[in-house]
DNA sequence: TCAATAAGTCAGAAAAAGATGACCAACAAT
DNA sequence: ATTGTTGGTCATCTTTTTCTGACTTATTGA
């Protein structure tokens, strides 16, 4: 017998928290963008014309918070922020690699 | 002069369609289900009893469209279907396994 | 014939995610 | 003192996703 009713068996996925950030509306854009250095937030509202702040703001905040981007205030003028990879978010990039590599 | 206007940068994700597959919800405990073998939408509906039915039945009918799963009508009594992973769905269960290895 | 099992669909409600336009605070330049 | 830039927030609206409960169709067993 496989089954006994008191042991249940585990479908939590570890990385499904992290999976849901990556997967969220302009994240891979903003990901693909960080990987070719640090960025400001003005830089993306150019890029994505599409975007509106709020939604890159939230997208900003959801990365930064998953501990995928680094949030730094340069005091150089004109003072400003910026943004870029941690080491985490190195290996985050590795996912999408791999998923892209992946035959429709 | 790295700029060109008439050269727009693509920041496109060739993987994206496929990863908004994959984290959706109850995408990752159906996979983990999959992984084990076949199985049956009847199984689902017991070993996740918060899901609904609604969702259950569009979560498979999103990954039989991507491609992960396959639906076999099964003509044996009492008839039934099963679902199962496709190659590519073995393929997608490497996404989820490195995404489980990123450090919180 | 009646009830049960298997695998759903459907209409509608609620919740979550995303978009819009107005507004704001810090600082710099005129 | 006013204007511009940078980097946002806020309230509100719309769209998308998820949930709820009732209903359906096919087959089978009593």
């Amino acid at each position: 017998m496989t089954n006994n009713s008191s042991i249940a068996k585990d479908y939590t996925c570890p990385g499904e928290p992290l999976l849901r950030v990556i997967a969220g509306k302009w994240k891979p854009q903003i990901f693909k963008v960080a990987a070719d250095g640090p960025f400001r937030f003005s830089h993306l509202m150019k890029e994505f014309p599409g975007a509106n702040k709020q939604s890159l703001s939230v997208a900003l905040r959801d990365m930064e918070e998953a501990g995928i981007l680094l949030k730094t205030t340069i005091s150089e003028k004109p003072l400003h922020i910026e943004y870029q990879l941690s080491p985490k978010g190195v290996d985050v990039m590795g996912v999408y690699k791999y998923i892209s590599t992946i035959q429709k």
